[in-house]
DNA sequence: TATAACATGTAACTAGTTACATGATTGG
DNA sequence: CCAATCATGTAACTAGTTACATGTTATA
C-alpha cells in the first residue's frame, strides 16, 4: 500500500525520497508510517512499472537529489485504487494488548508498571495532536486556497488520531483501576 | 510476535496448530490474528528451537493432529517477555484514513459511499463483542475458577475493542456530517 | 449433493525492518 | 567538537499473505 500513500504525495507536488519520508512523518504518521530505506526500495519498484519518473538535481556541496515526478500512469492507478471502497477492517496488532492477556500470573505491580508507562506515552502522543498536526494543515491552507477541501479531510484523519489517543488513555485509566483492585 | 501468542496459549493448555488458531480468532482475534499457514510454520520455528515440543496423534477416519507442548525453555522464553515492558506505541496502519487523505476531489457521494460502508462493517464488529468474545471468557472462567485473575485481564482486552468501535463509530459519524456539510 | 468442519503442511510472494555504507554542512 | 540534518542507497532478514495440495466426515 505505500506505494499508494507516495503516488498521493506526489500528485501534489515532486519530491525527493528524503522529502516524502518527512511529510509522512508530520501527516499520515500516525496511521500509515513507513522507513527511509522502504520508501527508497519503493520508489525503485514504482518507476520500473512507469508510474512515477525520476531525475537527478545536482546540489553544490550537497549529495546529488533524485526528484520523483508522477506520471499519467501513475495518476491512474492512484485514481483506481481511491474509488476502490475499503471492504474490511483494518487488522491492527496491539502489542500490549497481546501481552496483557497473558499477564494474569504477574504481580500485580508489575501489570501497573507497564500501563503506567503506556499510559505516559499516550498523553505524550495526544499533546503532539494539539500542535504538531495542526500547525502542518495550517501552513498549507496558508499558501494553497484551492486545497480547503483536502485540508478538511485531512483533518479529519487527525480528529481520528485524538480521539484515539484519548479512547486509549480512557481505557487505561480504567484498567489501571480495576488491577488495582482485583489484583 | 506470534510466537509469544502461540507460547501464550500452549502453557494453558497443550493444542494443535489448528485448534490454536480457532482459540487466538476466538480470544485476540481483534488485537492479534495469524493465517493457519503462519501458524504452522512457527510452530515449526518454535519446536526446531526447543520452545515447544510436538507428537503425532493418531485418529481414525481423519487426519493425524499433532499436539504441541510448551517446555521449560518455552515457559522462560515467554515469562521473560512478558516482563518486559512495552515501551514504544504500537504503529497501526489505518487503510480507510489512508485513502481519505487523499480524496480531496473525489466526488461527494463517493467519498460518503465508503465511509457508510465501513460504518456498516463496525456496527457489526461492535455487535460481536456483545456475544462471541463475552461467551469465551465466561465458558472458561466456569470451568476453571483458578483463572480468575486472567479472566479480568481478558475482559479489559475486549472492553477495549469496544471502546475501540465505538470511538470509530463515533468518529465516522462525524466525518459524514462534515463531508455532507463542506463538500 | 454441496459445503463446512476437521486437519496439516509447503512454496512463492509481498511488506516491512535492521544494519550497513558514505559523506558534507550547519548549529549549538 | 559533537549531534543533527541533508541525502541515497543496498543486503540480509523477519513477518505475514496467498495459493496450492490432500483427504474424510458430518450436516444442511
Amino acid at each position: 500500500m505505500l506505494k499508494y500513500a507516495l503516488l498521493g504525495f506526489l500528485k501534489y507536488e515532486s519530491k525527493t525520497g528524503y522529502e516524502l519520508k518527512q511529510t509522512m512523518d508530520k501527516s499520515t504518521g500516525h496511521f500509515w508510517h513507513a522507513k527511509q530505506s522502504q520508501i527508497y526500495t519503493t520508489l525503485k519498484k514504482l518507476e520500473e512499472d512507469g508510474l512515477v519518473t525520476s531525475h537527478p538535481e545536482p546540489q553544490e556541496s550537497r549529495p546529488d537529489r533524485r526528484v520523483y515526478t508522477i506520471t499519467e500512469s501513475g495518476e491512474k492507478a492512484l485514481q483506481e485504487w481511491l474509488l476502490q471502497p475499503v471492504t474490511q477492517l483494518d487488522t491492527t496488532k496491539q502489542l500490549l494488548l497481546l501481552k496483557l492477556f497473558f499477564s494474569g500470573k504477574l504481580a500485580k505491580e508489575t501489570i501497573l508498571t507497564q500501563l503506567r508507562l503506556l499510559h505516559n506515552l499516550h498523553e505524550r502522543q495526544a499533546e503532539l495532536y494539539k500542535t504538531e498536526s495542526t500547525d502542518f494543515i495550517k501552513e498549507i491552507t496558508a499558501s494553497q486556497p484551492e486545497l480547503k477541501q483536502d485540508a478538511h479531510l485531512w483533518e479529519a484523519t487527525r480528529r481520528f488520531g485524538r480521539l484515539h489517543e484519548k479512547m486509549y488513555i480512557r481505557w487505561l485509566d480504567e484498567t489501571i483501576a480495576m488491577v488495582d483492585e482485583q489484583f
